[in-house]
RNA sequence: GCGGGUAUGGCGGAAUUGGCAGACGCGCUAGACUUAGGAUCUAGUGUCUUGUACGUGGGGGUUCAAGUCCCUCUACCCGCACCA
């Protein structure tokens, strides 16, 4: 016997592989095809970390399983490139970001190559290249093109030092990440998305869709679609100031109003507001928070009166004060509120911290004492036409009365915001629109398309808050595409979200030059069938992708109006110490040097038995040699094969079973216990003196979508001149899977005390004569009265006894 | 703060969804083989005050029966819109 040479037999099979394009999809649209996708990566400079093998994994499992059961299998891997460790990189070391991303795609495609992975390298895609970024810049023309592009004043996060704009993630603490100067808001003309107005939708068809729960879950709260009425509060000044509330059976409550920081009543009536440096103090205070910190609930409540007008609450006409608070967001709803300290745990505070009168109208808590929020049951008091109902009747009968007198309507409102879809930066797809002095804003013909990236002195953005392309004179000037006079270009770059919303679209026809992907390719592939990716990409990516999605369907260039069927999530690899693995922790572990000392097939089988794998799992080196030693012993195997070509009688259950389980897991995540009944199994061989060669070969069938190269080898080692991959899944006997007699537990009083052995179809007279003369169970019985029986056929018998 | 999730031996986890808690693996203990062992094989391994005992983050409840259902509390993890 050979020895387990994992770097021989690991390197051999993946060219062979590759020269016999196992895995290649083929464009044979007669038959049944599957399409599993993983999230590509951004492919960083630090390489290949462990986490990603384990979504990769798992999905290659599902690819490598649908092949053997016949399908037509598309599982690609692309590189989601464009993005802003790059961009910073080559900052810093002044070296173009095409040329470090080539570098880093190389790396990770060595390294992805080296576990094995069944893709299909023939439609590798990247984000980055012009080929692929003309139909990103395509599908932008298009939103623009039916309205759902606009240009906003929004704002950015500005560094007033190093005078750039700074991602969220580069402001930490307030401060800017590589200067330590301060970060303020800054306005400025923004592209934005209009995904709101697929924000129905974007709920609705979530219910047809087979996703995991808490994803369905996410995707809803972030959407936040709430129903509500905006109600007009007349003030002192003459004006209305509208209101969203989700609960107008509580505006007899509503002893106040606050209005975010930004409203522009504020403006708008400066003449007759006395304390207006006061509140302008208070709003440029607020611009420097995000409105992360603003709704912290655990910081003290702050905020202004607006001294000079007043507000009317319109349910009872008496006269209230307004405020301004940053806990109110311009952002969402109206940007002003009616509050109802009684009722709500923000206003309660802010009443309390300013001494403002919390008048109760629902029954049922002391709001003197403590905010009063659990009012499902509650009763209407102190609020005149209403008192007496419950809050759902009180709703209906306030909604209708004040619609009726013309003071407020129904609204359904939604969390979700339109999507800022400029950046200031140079490493992303430029935006192909040029601005006209006479035509506005004109889209690039799509003979013009790709708009690439030109070259530029510097990556670092300008110091007026433009990006880089805003430097490049050349390039910026140009003519009208409409009018053909002089005009400029637009120098902000798209998002990295941009390249990632629609690229399982190119997998279906990556080389394809007149059009994004061919209807053919599409009506075949399309839908994806499974879509695995992190839970922290479960509200943004995920959305984004789906909005993109229906706005394709909708121009007709797509056929499903879902882009993804099924969803699921993996958790995280941790390092050793249970934290987050980083560099900085010291804790990182590198997939090469696993595959290097125990090799891919180590690496794959650890990470998926590792635990759950839908939870994050610390990292253990001692697991990794279990899991080693295991594919040892499975390699033994090969010196105790008979001839036989069926299952031997003593291991004929165990084979059915593990058929069962493991073709159960392998489809519902449940690699960790498919994993454990072929090592239960590999313990039932190891008992035997032999194994029959069919047992040996539905054991390497089994194991081979984890473990693909030692499978392949000890096959060929049986002397087999095909594959494991060319094999068919292997099926179960449904007969074979029960065992006739089982062991039975015999409880007393709930407590095991003896179990007894009987068919599997036993009555509970049987049950009760095995039970009672067994010798522990009379011990707890004896003497004593019983009183019930509870006997469930093939689960348990218990009896109750006083 | 808001939204989502998680909690089971020394460790990772399992439990047909209300029916024998701890499968499988790691670690540990003992033994075998060995010049040697961080190799391999065999056996054992929830805890303790060793019994009508206790035990699934804490407290309470429903049930013949609770890791699983209900109430409540705590701790940790993910996301929060310019990281991807």
């Amino acid at each position: 016997m050979q020895d387990y040479l994992h770097l021989e037999i690991e390197k051999k099979w993946q060219d062979i592989w590759d020269e016999k394009e196992t895995f290649k999809a083929y464009n044979d649209y007669t038959k049944p095809k599957y399409y599993p996708l993983v999230e590509f990566p951004y492919p960083s400079g630090q390489g290949l970390h462990v986490g990603h093998p384990r979504p990769y994994t798992a999905l290659d499992i599902v690819a490598r399983k649908r092949r053997m059961e016949g399908y037509n299998v598309l599982y690609p891997m692309g590189w989601d490139a464009f993005g802003l460790p790059t961009e910073n990189y080559a900052i810093k070391n002044k070296i173009h970001p095409a040329v470090v991303t080539e570098q880093n795609i190389k790396r990770f495609k060595g390294q992805l190559k080296s576990l094995g992975l069944s893709f299909d390298w023939s439609r590798e895609i990247n984000s980055t290249d012009p080929k692929y970024y003309k139909w990103t810049q395509w599908i932008f023309l298009k939103l623009f093109e039916k309205g759902l592009a606009y240009k906003k004043e929004m704002d950015i996060n500005w560094c007033t030092s190093c005078k750039v704009g700074l991602a969220n993630e580069e402001v930490v603490g307030g401060v800017c990440e590589r200067c330590g100067g301060a970060v303020i808001k800054k306005a400025k003309s923004q592209w934005m998305l209009k995904i709101t107005e697929y924000a129905e939708r974007l709920i609705n068809d979530l219910d047809d869709l087979d996703y995991i729960e808490r994803v369905k879950t996410q995707q809803k709260n972030w959407i936040g679609r709430s129903e509500g009425m905006e109600v007009d509060f007349r003030t002192t000044s003459g004006d209305n100031l509208r209101v969203y509330t989700t609960r107008p059976d509580t505006i007899y409550g509503a002893t106040y109003m606050v209005l975010s920081p930004e409203h522009p009543m504020l403006e708008e009536r400066a003449n007759l507001i006395e304390n207006l440096d006061a509140l302008q103090a208070y709003r440029d205070e607020a611009r420097r928070k995000s409105d992360f910190e603003r709704t912290e609930l655990n910081k003290e409540k702050t905020g202004v009166e607006i001294k000079g007008i007043r507000a009317v609450n319109p349910a009872n006409d008496e006269e209230i004060p307004i405020w301004i608070s940053d806990y109110v967001l311009m952002s969402y709803g109206t940007g002003a509120i009616m509050a109802v300290p009684a009722h709500d745990s923000r206003d309660w505070e802010f009443a309390k911290k300013f001494e403002l009168p919390i008048i109760e109208v629902v029954q049922g808590g002391d709001v003197q004492e403590a905010v009063y929020t659990d009012t499902d049951k509650g009763i209407m008091v102190n609020s005149d036409i209403l008192n007496g109902l419950n809050v759902q009747e009180a709703i209906e009968k306030i909604s209708d009365y004040l619609t009726d007198k013309g003071l407020g309507e129904r609204k359904v409102n939604y969390k979700l915001r339109d999507w800022v879809f400029s950046r200031q930066r140079y490493w992303g797809e430029p935006i192909p629109l040029v601005n006209c002095p006479t035509c506005g804003w004109v889209a690039l013909p799509e003979s013009e398309l790709p708009l690439t990236l030109p070259e530029v002195e510097s990556y670092e953005p300008t110091d007026n808050g433009e990006s880089p392309l805003a430097a490049m004179d050349e390039w910026i000037e140009t003519t009208c595409p409409k009018c053909g006079g002089p005009a400029h270009r637009e120098t902000d770059t798209m998002p990295q979200w941009a390249g990632s919303s629609w690229y399982f679209l190119r997998y279906c026809d990556p080389d394809n030059d007149d059009i994004f992907a061919s209807m053919e390719a599409l009506n075949y592939w399309m839908p994806v069938d499974w879509y695995n990716g992190g839970m922290e990409h479960t509200t943004l990516h995920l959305l984004y992708s789906r909005f993109w999605h229906k706005f394709l369907f909708d121009i007709g260039v797509v056929n499903t109006k879902e882009p993804y069927m099924k969803r699921t999530s993996h958790g995280m690899i941790m390092g050793e110490n249970n934290e987050k693995m980083s560099k900085s922790r010291g804790n990182v572990v590198n997939p090469d040097d696993i595959i290097q000392e125990f090799g891919a097939d180590t690496l794959r089988l650890y990470e998926m038995f590792i635990g759950d794998f839908e939870k994050s799992v610390p990292w253990s080196d001692n697991s990794v040699k279990g899991c080693r030693r295991f594919l040892d012993r499975i390699w033994t195997l090969q010196e105790n094969v008979t001839d036989d070509a069926g299952y031997s009688k003593t291991l004929e259950v165990a084979m059915h079973k593990a058929i069962k389980k493991v073709s159960e897991d392998y489809e519902n995540l449940k690699f960790n216990t498919a994993i454990a009944t072929l090592m239960a199994l590999l313990n039932d061989f190891k008992k035997q003196t032999a194994i029959t060669e069919g047992e040996m070969k539905t054991f390497l069938i089994l194991l081979n979508p984890v473990a693909p190269h030692i499978t392949e080898e000890l096959w060929q080692v049986l002397g087999y001149d095909n594959m494991v991959a060319d094999q068919t899944w292997p099926a179960y006997d449904e007969a074979k899977v029960i065992d006739d007699v089982i062991e039975m537990a015999v409880q007393v009083n709930g407590k095991v005390r003896s179990t007894i052995t009987l068919a599997i179809d036993a009555t509970q007279v049987m049950a009760h004569e095995l039970a009672f003369v067994d010798e522990k169970v009379l011990q707890f019985t004896e003497g004593k009265r019983v009183v019930k029986e509870i006997y469930i056929p093939g689960k348990i018998y218990n009896i109750v006894v006083k």
